[in-house]
DNA sequence: GATAGTTTCATACAACTGTTTGAATTGCAA
DNA sequence: TTGCAATTCAAACAGTTGTATGAAACTATC
């Protein structure tokens, strides 16, 4: 019914800002005028700015959830229920890290989007952050099957630090090229991965009998 | 010349409220109030609120680092000039999460206070954690005589990784509990920092000469 | 005990925040 | 056209925030 025109004009104009400045420091008044609407139109159409953010926050996650698990299942069910634990791996950290890395002067507004939400994190994205146990139990589920040998604990840990280094990396991807004055290249993205997905399958296979040494993929 | 008291029940009262509901909902009247003196005194004493925050921030990362320096020192001087990695590894990220984890009922204000800095990032603090590359160096540099084979890309994305799943424990500590139903012990500090030792000391190794296995300590 | 310097205090300031209101406008159906 | 709902708009609201001010209280020195 409604021409929709201004609630997605919103939508752009907060997710550029916010990309670009942080939520830190940009306000409703920002937005609208940026976007060239009227102030009370945030309020009309999203009911508050917490809720705005949040929409922006949940339609961008929702795709890279569903697309971890469109690999996932993928996965499984091309090796009949059970999938090799780096293409499980692969499955939960490529998204995330596709979505948000990649040379800087092509990166999508989206992504940029979601590198400030990893970093600075703010209630209603934390709150939704929250309900994410569910989705990643799921991998738990498929680690487990692809390592039935391995203890609970194990498997948490390692997917735990699969995480771990694919958001830290994302988070501090501007402090490691400074660190590394430029050596390490944050834009090869499937560099990226296949660095995470190896050591997170060492990390999960280590000590028990051989898998086959995971693939790397050369630089650039 | 100063009797000093208001300015360090400011610093205790400010420690303990961020520590306790974060830097997003603590104003500077929530201080004062907590600490039992006068609004105007803390602009008197420190200047402005970043500074206070930063204050605090800064003693508890410099005790931080100091630690790490005189782990990282005291290896290499008893190694002559060169320590193993696993060592090397284990100055890295001992102290910050011997510094952040442990039994919740005994964590102190300052433990707290840490966690809440790395997971709300706010402009102060951000400032401080960007000058902490010249830190990182010396442990680049570290990393590099023990593994004199592996390149500078690869000791640096190894230095990341471990930097990754130290930071990330500490800021998903409840989460990874509350995945794993309590499996994963976070109160065993000793275990998570050989878990991340070892893994870190294998992505740093992997593929090349066999060094001895990172000793994996028992839990509890 | 007067003096000078430091510290505390109550209070006001000035700016900004997200949100609400009620009237104006628009778009569409009857 | 008329009528009705959805949308837009300017304006104000109500609250909070960090900071500044100038007088008062304190402290130590001479």
């Amino acid at each position: 019914m409604a021409s929709d025109h201004t609630r997605s004009a919103i939508l752009a104009a907060a997710e550029r800002l916010y990309a670009d400045r942080g939520f830190g420091d940009v306000t409703l008044r920002d937005i609208v005028a940026e976007a060239g609407v009227n102030l009370a139109a945030v309020n009309y159409h999203f009911g508050s700015k917490d809720e705005l953010i949040a929409e922006l926050f949940v339609t961008r996650s929702i795709a890279t959830n569903r697309e971890r698990l469109r690999e996932l299942k993928a996965a499984e069910e091309q090796g009949g229920g059970r999938a090799p634990i780096e293409v499980i791996l692969h499955a939960l950290v490529g998204p995330t890290l596709r979505g948000c890395l990649g040379p800087e002067n092509q990166r999508s507004t989206a992504a940029r989007f979601m590198i400030r939400a990893s970093i600075e994190s703010v209630p209603p994205i934390r709150r939704i952050k929250n309900r994410e146990i569910d989705h990643l139990r799921k991998f738990a589920g498929a680690m487990r099957r692809a390592l039935p040998d391995r203890s609970d604990v194990d498997i948490y840990w390692g997917l735990n630090f699969a995480l771990a280094m694919a958001h830290h990396t994302i988070r501090e991807s501007e402090r490691l090229t400074k660190l590394s004055e430029g050596k390490c290249d944050l834009d090869d993205v499937e560099d990226v991965v296949s660095r995470v997905v190896s050591v997170a399958t060492m990390a999960l296979t280590a000590g028990k009998a051989e898998t086959k040494a995971p693939a790397r993929v050369a630089a650039r």
